[in-house]
DNA sequence: GACCGGATTGGC
DNA sequence: CCAATCCGGTCC
């Protein structure tokens, strides 16, 4: 399991370290698990893509005001959940989005979550970050959980060797404007989990 | 209390 | 391209 100390790094640098972990998450039970192949980090006031730009402190981004490695779970679309992992210290509100994950363990619960929207290749289950709460079964049940604690956890694994690692611009934040521009977007080279071919 | 729009997805 | 579908954020 990765350390509290992981979390506190500089986002760019977690982001970018994450990818090739496995996020797991064991509830009764029942477990799922996959690589993670793609992310997109968000990096406090600054950053006008954040929730937290411009130094905004709501209930609903309260958790990326605490401090690292706890997971971030926020409602949007009116359907979909979408999951960040916290990173620095408190005070500073970063995080680092799940985009994208290779399934491992707890495929067919994984399918069974997804259910409803016809049949999905496994890649697809876990591509896209709606896709990847609904099938690790994320919610706002979550929101705030210590990654050092569990229900869910990560899981040390080998780096992702940075030639390997594609940095593009990051998804649905053109309301941002220049920061839209930014290659805060990290996937793993030829994964075909990934969600979006990068730009 | 109103109004706007979203770190998305899947179907046409 | 666009509808789905609820909430959060903002301002009145």
């Amino acid at each position: 399991m990765l350390p509290p100390a992981f979390y506190l790094q500089p986002t760019l640098r977690v982001a970018r370290l994450l990818l090739g972990k496995i996020l797991v998450h064991r509830r009764r039970g029942a477990v799922t698990a996959g690589r993670i192949v793609e992310v997109e980090a968000y990096r406090g006031p600054d950053d006008r893509a954040a929730h937290t730009a411009g130094g905004r402190r709501t209930p609903r981004n309260e958790v990326m005001w605490g401090p690292g490695g706890r997971l971030y779970v926020y409602f949007t679309y009116g359907m979909h959940y979408c999951c960040n992992v916290v990173t620095r210290t408190a005070g500073s509100p970063e995080a680092v989005l799940v985009r994208a994950l290779e399934p491992l363990v707890g495929i067919p619960l994984m399918r069974r979550r997804r259910a409803g929207g016809g049949a999905h290749t496994t890649d697809a289950l876990t591509r896209g970050p709606g896709n990847v709460c609904r099938a690790m079964g994320i919610d706002r049940r979550v929101n705030g959980a210590d990654l050092c604690a569990g229900p869910i956890v990560i899981l040390q694994a080998p780096r992702v060797r940075p030639v390997d690692i594609v940095a593009s611009t990051r998804i649905g934040v053109a309301y941002a404007g220049p920061d839209a521009l930014l290659p805060w977007r990290f996937s793993v080279r030829g994964s075909t989990a990934v969600s979006r071919p990068p730009r």
